[in-house]
DNA sequence: CAAGCGTGGTG
DNA sequence: TCACCAAGCTT
């Protein structure tokens, strides 16, 4: 399938070399290595794209606390799923574990599928290089990976050019990745190829002088690990302007909004959410909100990875309401247990971050 | 194929 | 303070 391509050293000498270098500096004790199963296997590489492996720990402690097993996981309402992912970003991640631990339950017996990258790829969520992890990491076949990692270091010794996120540049990593791959300790080397990318072959300042590949690799030849890989070619952030709406009533709770089921912070809950002070007006007929008091608020803004939120400098704090119709629900600051961002709330902007409660409360 | 999708760390 | 981006996948 894939093009053989040119070697910068015979695979078994670049195994060898790696295996050496993880055996003595490798990490051999994250929480999903024991016990490394393939149901914590497929958690953990899912809580790991594109997030990194401090971020990841507590959550992966407490995700299987509460869900142990794949079953366990399937018999839970999404909204608990999505609350043991509050604050973890890229919640459609937690939709589609969800998702897929219900679809291993009906159709493979209540296991993951781990005979091939084929029939792991068809579920959600899981891509070609998060069913290569798992297949190497729980069952020891050949299946090579393609992440970050491994984008980086094979971009360096082999002086790819170009953005690693291109096609065309990802296609001839994935040969290269392919072809390193051994058909021996598949969950060691896996692991290594992830470990050397993160603590060696690092985005800046790379130790070249401790790397086992120092001879081969081009770039360090060259003179120029920082230009490898190159990076994402620019685009100017968009700022969308937004009003949030923050009532509270005279209990100090909070009234929140569940968000659709897909897009940004699917699923999950946070303050209504309003295009223009039109929308706002109309919520506010609608609900028959008749707020006594108005309070500014300062405009905010929030950076996620594409665009830049601007929260506008609107009125939206009311002491009193006269009723509020269906759609939400009250939130009590003081008795959070039910919040994902539980946290005393430290700054305004977090009261804007999205919520997942474990159920629904009574309508206010 | 390009855009959408989060949050926290880093220099 | 701020640009940059990390164990990617879906649409």
């Amino acid at each position: 399938m894939t093009e053989m391509p040119t070697p910068r050293l015979a695979a078994d000498v670049f195994q060898q070399r790696l295996l050496d270098w993880f055996d003595r500096h490798g990490r051999h004790d994250l929480p999903w290595q024991s016990p490394r199963s393939a149901y914590r296997v497929w958690v953990s590489e899912i809580m790991l794209q594109q997030t990194q492996v401090t971020t990841v720990i507590p959550y992966f402690e407490r995700f299987m606390a509460r869900f142990p097993t794949l079953e366990a996981l399937a018999a839970a309402p999404q909204d608990e799923v999505l609350h043991l992912w509050t604050g973890l970003g890229y919640y459609a991640r937690a939709r589609n574990l969800h998702k897929a631990a219900q679809e291993a339950l009906d159709s493979h017996g209540g296991q993951l599928p781990t005979h091939s990258v084929e029939a792991l790829t068809a579920l959600p969520g899981i891509g070609r290089s998060t069913a290569g992890a798992i297949i190497a990491q729980s069952t020891g076949q050949r299946a090579a990976i393609l992440d970050g990692n491994v984008k980086r270091s094979l971009a360096r010794l082999h002086a790819v050019a170009g953005w690693t996120g291109k096609p065309a540049v990802e296609r001839r990593l994935w040969a290269l990745a392919d072809y390193y791959t051994p058909e021996t300790r598949l969950a060691d080397y896996t692991q290594a190829m992830m470990d050397f990318g993160a603590t060696l072959c690092k985005r800046s300042t790379p130790l070249c002088e401790h790397c086992p590949f120092n001879d081969v690799c081009l770039a360090y030849a060259q003179g120029e690990t920082k230009r490898y890989p190159e990076s994402k070619p620019k685009k100017v952030l968009p700022t969308r302007e937004t009003i949030m709406l923050l009532l509270h009533d005279r209990d100090g709770r909070v009234w929140l909004e569940q968000r659709p089921a897909s897009g940004l912070w699917g699923g999950l809950w946070s303050l209504p959410q309003f295009d223009g002070q039109e929308r706002l007006n109309d919520w506010l007929a609608d609900n028959v909100v008749r707020p006594e008091r108005l309070s500014p608020m300062p405009c905010l803004t929030h950076t996620f990875s594409h665009f830049r939120l601007a929260i506008t400098p609107q009125p939206v704090s009311c002491d009193r309401l006269q009723g509020v119709r269906e759609g939400g629900t009250w939130y009590d600051p003081a008795h959070p247990p039910a919040i994902g961002l539980a946290a005393p709330v430290k700054t305004l902007i977090n009261q804007l971050a999205p919520f997942s409660l474990k159920s629904t409360p009574g309508r206010a």
